[in-house]
Order: C-alpha cells, then structure tokens, then sequence
DNA sequence: ATAGATTATGGGTAGTTGTGGGTAATTTTA
DNA sequence: TAAAATTACCCACAACTACCCATAATCTAT
C-alpha cells in the first residue's frame, strides 16, 4: 500500500500540446479515478490555476451547496461561481486530458504545464505564474507561513 | 532491543550511482518500513539535503495540511510548499531509492552521498554542503546552539 | 580461520509512460 | 444544407523506469 492510494503529492512538468491536452501523471491515475468511477472533474482554481478533483470530493462540495439557501444572494452568487466553470472529463487511451479554452485562458496556460499534488485535488500550472504567485504570498503572509511550517512540520 | 528499533541514528556514506539510486543503510531499512508498509516517503528538507520520512510520520503532517482550508491564500501555498516535492516511495530488491532529478539538483547530490540519521527522519546530503551548511549556521546562532547543548546534553 | 549470509554496486532488458500526429465523427457556421 | 472547424478516437515511436541478475565486498557464526 501507498500512500499515493489517497492522495496527491509530488510535481511533474508536461507538455500543452497544440491541440489543448496534457498528461496525466501516471501516479495519479488511480487515484483520481477507480474501475468504477471512469470520469473526474475539473474546474477553475482559487489561484489562476486548473483545479482537478476526484468525483468523490467534488460530490462532497456539491452536497454542501445544495445545503445553502438560495433565498440568500449572496449563496446564489457563491452557488453559481463555484459550478459555473465546473465540468466532467475523462482521460483519453494515453491518459490525457483536453482542457477547454476557457481553463487554459483563465489559468494563462502555454506550452509548459506543471502539474501539482495537492493532497485532496490536482493543480494545472503555467509554472512563470506559480513562482510569482507563491513570492506573493510568501512575501505579505510571511509570518502566518512560518506559523504554519512551526506547527506542521516535523 | 538496539535503540535503532525506532529512531533513525549514524552516518553512512555510500555512492550516488549513474540511475540516480542511493543504497539506504540496512540499519534503517527495518525502522523506514515494516511488514505491511513497504513504503516511504521522499522530499526537500528545510536545508539543502533530501529528507525521507517514514509513512506513519509523513501521515501525521498529511492529516495537518487537510485541516487548512482552501480559501486562505497563505495556506494553499503552505499545503503547495510541503506537497510539491514529496513523492511516495519504495526502495528496491537491493535496498536502494531512486531518487528523482529534481531533489539531485536541489540538494546537489555528486558522487558520494552522506546519509544521516536525525531520529525521526534520514537526511541525504552533499557531504561539503553539509559542512559549510553546519559551520554557517553555528556561527550565525552560536549562543542559541549552546543553549540547547546546555538545557538537553547530559 | 573459513564458510555462509548479508550488504553494496553495477548493468541489461522488458514493459510502461510521454508525446506527436492521423482519421473519422460530431458540432458549428455560413 | 454544405463547408469548415472542432472533437474524439486510434496508432506509432522514443524515452524512461522498474525489475531482474551478477559480482564484489563485508559481516557473522561456528
């Protein structure tokens, strides 16, 4: 057993080729889907990223949204930005995935693709974007960074 | 029972091969990994070594990083930070790791790597690097160094 | 001291993975 | 409705990795 079995680690460089596909990690494969699960989702980034999900975790933020009121404008707006750019993908026989011109605008994609485990989800990097937004943040949180590393890191 | 039963202690040196496999002590390899869990995992270290955890070890920060929620900027780039150069691994029938490319470059790893035991974890070091690393750091911090010496040495 | 076991190091090979491109089917546009 | 564009599916090759075996050095036990 791995610990790969659950969740996402570890950094891999690909290629966008002209036609909108990249690879899929052969690590992740399984983990991002099962025999009986084929397809995943993928969906804009809190950052200006691709965000990848297993369906399990997706179902488990959409349960909660169905939870929130739609009396409530702001639960609308929450509601339809976090859906709206949300769709269902499979890979292809090579394990790729084609990802929509919308996603690689919005992520600012070109011909090299980082790709990033992130625990419960994957991360689809221009990787000249992820340095200067991870110096960013770094920069002004600095503190609440090294808070964190302190309480975590063993 | 040899106090190595839990913690990692020593120093070994042993050879970085042209496939980028280092030989892992057959002291550690009993305390790295048990009968129902061949595996382990790789990373960067806060220095410029390459640190490998035990599973058990890397669980317990795993299960840290999925407490933090995706909202906080700061923290996806902590979780991004911890994740992206860990990778999961097991060693071969000869007891080596391949280690990836990436972490060669980041720690600096030549022909000879030193492989120390730091209780909790294994570090793989440059041996120069960890000289220069070792005497630059009790310079810097002499007086904090030797007030640790004096609160834990018996 | 010697034989057997374990450990350290090197290299070969088969299978997997990453990348590009071709063709048919489907959708979009004029 | 027909042409153009896009998408889905398929095949092929190159590069790499995992797995295997071989040998030398070292350690262990009698």
């Amino acid at each position: 057993m791995t610990i790969n079995q659950n969740t996402f680690t570890g950094e891999f460089s690909y290629s966008l080729d002209i036609k909108g596909r990249v690879n899929i990690p052969a690590k992740f494969r399984n983990v991002l889907t099962s025999d009986n699960e084929q397809s995943f989702v993928i969906t804009r980034g809190m950052d200006p990223c691709v965000w990848v999900y297993p369906v399990t975790v997706w179902q488990s933020i959409e349960s909660e949204l169905r939870k929130l009121s739609s009396l409530s404008r702001i639960n609308r707006s929450f509601v339809r930005s976090t859906v709206r750019y949300a769709s269902s993908l499979q890979y292809d026989k090579q394990g790729r995935i084609a990802i929509t011109p919308n996603l690689i605008e919005y992520a600012q994609l070109g011909k090299e693709a980082l790709i990033i485990g992130m625990v419960n989800k994957i991360e689809i990097w221009n990787p000249k974007l992820l340095d200067s937004v991870d110096q960013e943040s770094r920069k002004i949180d600095s503190s609440e960074f090294d808070a964190l590393a302190n309480q975590i890191i063993l």
